[in-house]
DNA sequence: TACGGCATGTAATCGGTTACATGATTTA
DNA sequence: TAAATCATGTAACCGATTACATGCCGTA
């Protein structure tokens, strides 16, 4: 490699965080670190769970790298606010092309589950119930969100992933509901 | 509180990770951390992934805390072996008991596609494909993996997390399915 | 004006990941 | 016996989680 192309700084490699806040900040312009908050808890929140205190450290290490520029009030609370920058666009748009390796599932029931054997007796019976409460509760919550979204109406990009959740909390439904039924069921054919 | 109750060492509340090697070694009988590597890489490594380091490191935080026994050779490698302690398996059985949390799907996927919008106009059918291909090929190993397992057959409970698998990737291949035959489709009943 | 909750941030810690480094065993 | 692979471990870094601390604002 010649000294023509000093390549530009190694890209440090983003986390997935560092896009969320990328991408929610270019989605529904300029905002705080409580504003992405806001936001996340209504969309991405719901298959991608981090603390708030991320939301106040990532838009400084993205600024500190070009791709978010920062303006601090003077007045009153000398809030933060972030927009992304073309070198951030850049990023994004880099990244989407990019692609993404497997989704874990990181169910801490099935990993109980899984285990069983070394638990009470009763304690499957009481993990398949409970876990039938959270998904229920949870197919519900997506079922109201999802009748809201279809009327103010963002792209579709924004309403498939909610898609999705419905079908894996149905199927989560109809797992746990078998495991719940116990041992008994004979061969289910695929 | 009277000093009759000392309240014994106020437990760090042990992460998942840690839960998966008492998990392991309590059905496995003792092994090396490269036991436990081989244990998790067939069996939880599908549902839950960490780095091979973490085998290494977590066994000596639970030996400390008196819920593993390390057992370390003379000759040869000096490698260490793990067995869970009677205060393990209490441990064990008390997580196994708490209940679980919601799991998360933590899906790189999804959130590319939630911000689709800022990326390249064919990155969607990109990514759609690309995901179809992962899920597919997941879809063919988890039925392998269960037909292989219907023979030497383990417990039901370390059969079913798998079930729940391939619920799980068939219904990510029809969402994807989905999502890549466009926005075309009508008001899809549920 | 006092209080409660919303908003905003920092500090310390720790688990998890990457990278490094080397020893033993098999096989060509 | 050289090479390749399997096995085993450590060190350093960094992102993420917890905990702390405090400021602003609406309302009683």
């Amino acid at each position: 490699m010649t000294a023509a192309s000093p390549a530009p700084p190694p890209e440090p490699a983003l986390g997935p965080s560092a896009y969320i806040v990328l991408g929610l900040l270019a989605q529904n312009g300029p905002g705080t670190s409580y504003d992405l908050k806001r936001w996340a808890d209504e969309s991405v929140g719901f298959f991608w769970t981090f603390p708030r205190s991320q939301l106040y450290a990532e838009p400084q290490r993205l600024s500190a790298l070009g791709l978010l520029q920062e303006a601090q009030e003077d007045g009153g609370r000398r809030r933060r606010t972030y927009h992304v920058t073309p070198a951030g666009l850049v990023a994004l748009r880099a990244w989407l092309a990019q692609p993404a390796d497997f989704p874990e599932l990181r169910d801490l029931g099935l990993l109980k589950l899984f285990f069983s054997a070394h638990g009470e007796a009763h304690a499957v019976t009481a993990l398949a119930a409970e876990q039938l409460a959270l998904h229920r509760a949870r197919l519900a919550e997506y079922e109201r969100l999802h009748a809201h979204l279809t009327s103010c109406l963002p792209g579709p990009e924004q309403v498939q992933p909610l898609r999705m959740g419905l079908l894996y909390e149905r199927a989560s439904i109809a797992f746990w509901t078998e495991v719940q039924d116990g041992s008994a069921a004979p061969a289910t054919p695929s």
